[in-house]
DNA sequence: CACTGCATATTTACATTGAACATATCCGTA
DNA sequence: TACGGATATGTTCAATGTAAATATGCAGTG
């Protein structure tokens, strides 16, 4: 019999959802990906090995769930330190900055991001936070190299650009692929070769 | 009591470690990573369980191997219908298109290659395959982007630039990340936006 | 030939993990 | 109060990575 004076452990968590999310997120940046179980998920929120299992369907659906998360997350790096009165110009170099922040902030949830087999890639949550990323970036391309073909062409190829180098960067980044003195001095800024028009400012 | 007249299965492989390596290419290729493991490598092969532990001391650097092969076909496909006559334009287009067509070709080795955590990346054969890559890229490297500093720091911004481009342009096309028709008609020359000299042809 | 050493493969064993299933508990509501 | 849905639990199983001890074959060496 259990005495309702002491408070015991509820039997219901009350948001484990949220509990084991960041649980994993946890784990996954202090440990790394391979390390990340989703009874090592229960055993550090205090709940059963499957009660995960409630909440997502499998590791794949936690996965897909804190990968959005990251999207968002990286959305909030984009647009930081930014009042809606800044300029284009310093609008677009915090917003890049704040996506090579975020990557190197983040290794292991950056990768996820982008890993195709462990993410779920319909899933709607993760879409609209993917979407939200991007219409930032597909506005920036605008400025961004002299591309031929009709206006929807152009802005394909300019968001297609923009989006490659940026990633490209960042994941290269991560991976600790550029060694040379002179590479790790240079940030995303620097290697972008050109401006269309130099509209901000 | 075993007849040597009609041939028994050898107790010794005798190329285990290449078999292993095919087997597991397969797996990854077909199936996909999360597919792959050692023990379905070493049925494939028709050897025990175990047995892989004589070739590799663990997963990881299995993984290591086969990205490590990976890096050194893609070396090939940039490489592939050229003579070595061939202007430098043409060797610039065939190896980028080669670059990106590895990617596509292999989506799954592909990712392998850039997983910070699967393979060990100071494994020194997995090194030298990357960096027989890059040589290719670094040369290439200089005809794109017009950039500020010193020699060195130019020649250094100039193989961030088009790597990261290429790269990311290979991995958000591979994930599926460009969805638009005008994307998908983009090839990765479309999305390079100047020539420094057009020194080729 | 007999013997020895080494590389290679096998067998056995164990802890971890994802997942399925039936069951228990709590809470809101008719 | 009784019921039903949501949430958590305990049990169970197959797959996996890895360790340790053992067996096999081969290549030399005496």
């Amino acid at each position: 019999m259990k005495t309702k004076t002491q408070d015991a452990k509820p039997y219901h968590h009350g948001n484990l959802r949220d509990a084991l999310l960041a649980a994993a997120r946890r784990l996954l940046e202090t440990e790394g990906h391979s390390a990340l179980s989703l009874r090592k998920c229960a055993a550090a929120v205090g709940v059963s090995a499957t009660a995960p299992q409630n909440h997502f369907a499998n590791k794949t659906a936690l996965l897909t769930a804190l990968a959005a998360q990251g999207y968002a997350e990286m959305e909030a790096y984009m647009r930081r330190n930014l009042s809606d009165a800044a300029n284009r110009k310093t609008r677009r170099e915090a917003a890049l900055l704040g996506y090579v922040a975020f990557a190197q902030d983040h290794p292991a949830l950056y990768e996820l991001m982008f890993a195709r087999e462990r993410v779920s890639s319909i899933d709607p949550d993760l879409l609209r936070s993917v979407g939200k990323c991007f219409v930032i970036l597909a506005d920036i391309a605008k400025d961004f190299g002299h591309f031929a073909g009709g206006p929807a062409k152009v802005d394909a190829k300019q968001q297609m650009f923009l989006w490659s180098l940026v990633h490209g960067y960042a994941q290269l980044l991560t991976a600790n692929r550029f060694k040379k003195d002179d590479m790790l001095e240079a940030s995303i800024l620097d290697i972008i070769p050109e401006l269309r028009t130099d509209s901000g400012h």
